[in-house]
DNA sequence: CTGAACGTAGCAAGCGCTTTCTAGGCGATA
DNA sequence: TATCGCCTAGAAAGCGCTTGCTACGTTCAG
């Protein structure tokens, strides 16, 4: 029924090992013997079974890119980007290097995210990219550190994109983290020198690290101007919601009842940024003439949305990549294994100086 | 160094063979015994060894789903949906169901789609979800229907989202084809009803099904409006381009060339019809008071755009969803295997009667 | 009280490939 | 011309798991 090595073999009238050699081309085989095999592998038609390779070979050339919400372009263009350095490029197709570059969604939960690294130990996964901010639990910490260490120990090859470093973790062969600090304090401080200084912030999910580090820039300016009121003050003025559209425009809502002389609205990235658009829309205010909004990202869209979005671009495609060829080994980490990829502020359309400025 | 099943049956005193009727499941083992195993896996901190697992059941818990762009929400949201219904789901974690689903983008290279077939081939994948339109090229179908009996031979479970059945081949399970003729003409339609007679089309990449559908449906509804010119009219009111932003823009731009008195633009999706909006408004043409705008897909930011875009709504959620459980056996596969789901107008505020009647 | 039937566990034969070790053929060197 | 060493190919031993078959109690019907 199916085609195996051995009738391969059987065709070319060599051995299997032969066969085998051939298609894996690290070992010396006669030009005319490669030739005969590789013409029955194309008569036959001939798939290499990937289970039995794996099993004998003690190694797959599955790649795992793990992704919090693979709807949400941010995620989407990392990993389309390292997808591209990793697999499934074009070619004759038995060449090396090929791989199966897979993402895999985890919907932003954490029993997801360790169920698939555990599928992807089980495949004995070449290496695993995990893209976007992690969950700050300890629990959940931990056990994601023992289960990277473990996948580390099985050599597969561990590389963070968008995502800080595990402290006290060697398992991690380099990471890759956005200046998501820094982009939070240029973006405010753009608004606190348009002459914002009532200004609402709409984070994201609590307990992740790219909220937290956004929430952090923004406060980091507020306070270095002198806005930052008491702790009290700065829970009013901040909303915590998922990542989307929705949550943008119920946040924003909430912030004009908490807050309504608020000029500006500073949003945890460009979707919650729309969201939130659209709630000032639908309350008449005008922006920015009434009030600045703010996003971060700056996703294809942001640029046409209307007004254009003022922002933080991540350069997600560059990082992406960059990812990739990290866990392909086809480049070297950066010294530490850490670097930090730098948030550059796009001031568009949607941000101008408050009205009785 | 590795755990193996066998160092499970010596911890927990049974033999191999009984700890892996124990993982699986479908064989009766007696409740003691089955509790000694399980904690042996625990203290021993056991992961199954995927390949070898593979190669001796001759199938595999990995399940491909296929994307042309999966920075593009509109396949995003589809994977996401089949994902959820095929794996990663939280649990013990060695209950049967356990798939691991992936998706591969292809960028819409037809090379790079037929190597991720036989890399998932190689795995012996145990379902593919093929998503989106296909190319409509004679020796890229050939081969995919060739490659696509293959799989289909060797058990692995084919099907087809938002893309047409493949005429004459008995290997795809079950296809669920979106109603893009008929999106397509009723969007057509509505234009027409608000007094539109010259309208332009930006149509997506050539020789791909979903743009010929589309775009068929849009001339079904100009000529039974008696709008359809000549062929060559035809022609200079359509400009073909990629699925995204640029395409929109440029295309918008080059098609006002063309026909400066255009009062209604159709775009191939939502994204292309953002492009135009922007090419649009950087001409100075208000929407819709000068100009009308319609896209399709009905992705989430189009309805905050500004104006809110009139497009045709695909409810790509749940045939991602439904795609995955027939991918998994879980539902049964329509009459004839094929499905056509329906595509609603949604008509919005940027489209309006043309500024003279 | 005996034999059939059932429930449970073990044996062992692979699944298809990789890789170490071995062996044969040959040209090169002395 | 004899010996050494290189180049190439084959034999065979697994890799870790699944599963058909067998074996051993037990229980239950006859």
């Amino acid at each position: 029924m199916t085609v195996t090595l051995a009738d391969v073999a059987a065709r070319a009238r060599v051995s299997p090992a032969t066969v085998s050699r051939v298609l894996n081309g690290n070992y010396p085989v006669a030009v005319s013997t490669r030739e005969r095999v590789l013409r029955a592998v194309d008569e036959l038609d001939y798939v290499l079974n990937g289970p039995a390779s794996s099993l004998a070979a003690a190694t797959s050339d599955l790649v795992g890119i793990l992704v919090n919400d693979i709807a949400d372009p941010f995620f989407g263009i990392m990993a389309g980007a390292a997808q591209t350095e990793i697999g499934g490029q074009e070619g004759t197709g038995r060449a090396g290097g090929e791989k199966l570059a897979v993402v895999c969604n985890t919907g932003g939960s954490p029993e997801r995210e360790l169920t698939y690294l555990t599928l992807l130990q089980r495949q004995r996964a070449a290496a695993v990219v995990l893209t976007g901010g992690a969950l700050e639990d300890p629990g959940h910490t931990a056990a994601m550190t023992a289960k990277l260490a473990r996948l580390a120990d099985a050599g597969t090859r561990i590389v963070l994109c968008g995502r800080p470093p595990l402290p006290g973790s060697d398992a991690v062969a380099a990471a890759l983290a956005f200046d998501n600090r820094g982009g939070g304090r240029r973006l405010t401080e753009h608004l606190i020198t348009l002459g914002h200084r009532r200004i609402g912030y709409v984070a994201g999910p609590v307990e992740r690290t790219t909220t937290r580090h956004r929430l952090e820039g923004h406060r980091t300016a507020m306070a270095a101007a002198g806005l930052c009121g008491d702790a009290a003050e700065r829970e009013r003025l901040t909303v915590h919601g998922p990542y989307d559209r929705r949550s943008g425009y119920d946040a924003t809502l909430e912030l004009l009842r908490r807050k309504p002389d608020l000029t500006a609205i500073v949003a945890a990235n460009d979707t919650v940024a729309l969201g939130a658009c659209a709630a000032l829309r639908d309350q008449g205010l005008r922006i920015p003439q009434d009030i600045s909004v703010a996003g971060f990202d700056d996703l294809p869209f942001s640029v046409d949305a209307v007004p254009a979005l003022t922002t933080v671009r991540l350069p997600l495609f560059a990082a992406g990549a960059r990812a990739g060829r990290l866990a392909m080994g086809k480049e070297a980490p950066p010294p530490g294994g850490i670097a930090t990829i730098a948030a550059e502020l796009m001031a568009r359309d949607s941000t101008a100086p408050p009205r009785e400025g």
